[in-house]
DNA sequence: CTGAAAAATATTGCCAACGACCATGCCAGT
DNA sequence: ACTGGCATGGTCGTTGGCAATATTTTTCAG
């Protein structure tokens, strides 16, 4: 945990931020000032930019006068963001291919590890942390800082929606999922951008073909969606 | 102006947005808290959340414990803001030329004959304020809100970064780029997606190529760049 | 006179408390 | 049943103050 809490305002975001992400805070769950505020024993308002920080994530929305919200993934959604991570992910792999030192390929593998060890012991949490690990090492590997930061703010509300998806699914989606990630690993290691790239846009479509099939069949499951304000789970 | 301004703190945001992008504050320059909190005859706290708001759309960088600073690109940075932005734009332009409406090419014109005239009368506020505009309506024509997001925290910092370099320039350049402009129009009437987008493609390899000899000259110009702490104009 | 330590200053970061505003839910009245 | 007040809970904005940190100035030793 090399981790420099610079500022208590940040300190307060990363720490919602991680709740969000396990699914401690439910996507489209309310997140009342007040209440995290004295549960964390900080101040409100550190409390308030904390959460807008959290918004320029894309982790949350706020809503004037009403208060703010966990990101909710609707369908539209899922597209809206693989259309651009489509474009911006195969792009940032290909450089990264060239630019990436050797000992980050090691810690992509250790991430890849930690994940089969998650999934072995049904540990989701644990799972989508070293998931998360895993391509924010990528995105960190080519130099480009806004690229890194395009790809985090339009991934990130991937990472808090996919959790709560797979909690009810079976283990071969994650079995698959470990594959595509080791299949990155041995395209970095050729160091071939071109070849890095296809492999990161096939890899994507086949994720947003899936997502789409898994949310029609929850629609039809339940057949009005009634996703709305779900309580946080502590 | 349809703007409704919702709260007081996106209401300080957008002026202090403004008077970054017409120049008003200079790339570089220091905006102390309560100095602007007292001459906007609003709180610091106010103030704050509006600077961490800009600083979401890339256009001030905060420095914990030390201030806000206006951001102040580097060769290097539009080099990699360029490329996203490569990326991006073409994508956003081509589903842009099949969604948008008949009203919106309207106001696109509009806008070209505001940059005309503003080029006419060299009142460079009201061009970059158009150009603006006119990159927006696209950006916004297209239906995707992250694209639309993605596309405006990469290029805003482009927008507050041209006014200065081009004051210097003659407005041969300015020229160019009406004719560019032109051309996205003509681009966009044919609803070709294709085509717009290579237009595009084309036309910001363009503007990255003469924006880097730009910044070369201007470099062998003033052999050490002494770009630091500029003060604000008000 | 020079360089480094120390004090003074300036600005941000954080907190507590308050009033105002807004949205929501409840309840009486028609 | 529908509508209009009315109370409530939460956010928004403000004031005022204090702590923490960076910068600048001053002071002092060599």
């Amino acid at each position: 945990m090399k981790e420099k809490s610079k500022t208590k305002r940040h300190e307060v975001a990363r720490l919602l931020e991680t709740r969000i992400l396990t699914g401690q805070f439910a996507p489209g769950s309310k997140l009342p000032e007040m209440k995290l505020a004295s549960a964390l024993g900080v101040s409100q308002a550190c409390v308030r930019e904390a959460l807008q920080e959290l918004e320029g994530l894309g982790l949350v929305v706020k809503q004037p006068n009403r208060g703010t919200f966990v990101i909710n993934l609707k369908g539209e959604d899922l597209v809206y963001i693989y259309q651009v991570r489509r474009e911006l992910e195969p792009l940032a792999c290909a450089m990264a291919a060239t630019q990436m030192r050797p000992q980050r390929l090691d810690e992509l593998c250790t991430c890849l590890e930690d994940m089969r060890a998650a999934v072995a012991s049904s540990d989701y949490e644990r799972y989508v942390n070293a998931d998360y690990r895993f391509h924010s090492l990528i995105w960190k590997s080519q130099r480009n800082p806004y690229l890194e930061r395009m790809l985090k703010e339009v991934c990130l509300p991937l990472f808090a929606h996919e959790l709560l998806r797979r909690y009810s699914r079976a283990s071969t989606s994650f079995d698959l999922a470990l594959k595509q990630h080791e299949r990155i690993i041995r395209a970095l290691q050729t160091r071939n951008p071109e070849l890095v790239s296809k492999v990161i846009r096939r890899m994507i479509d086949r994720f947003l073909r899936q997502d789409q099939a898994e949310l029609i069949s929850a629609a039809m499951g339940k057949e009005t969606a009634p996703t709305e304000s779900v309580e946080s789970r502590s």
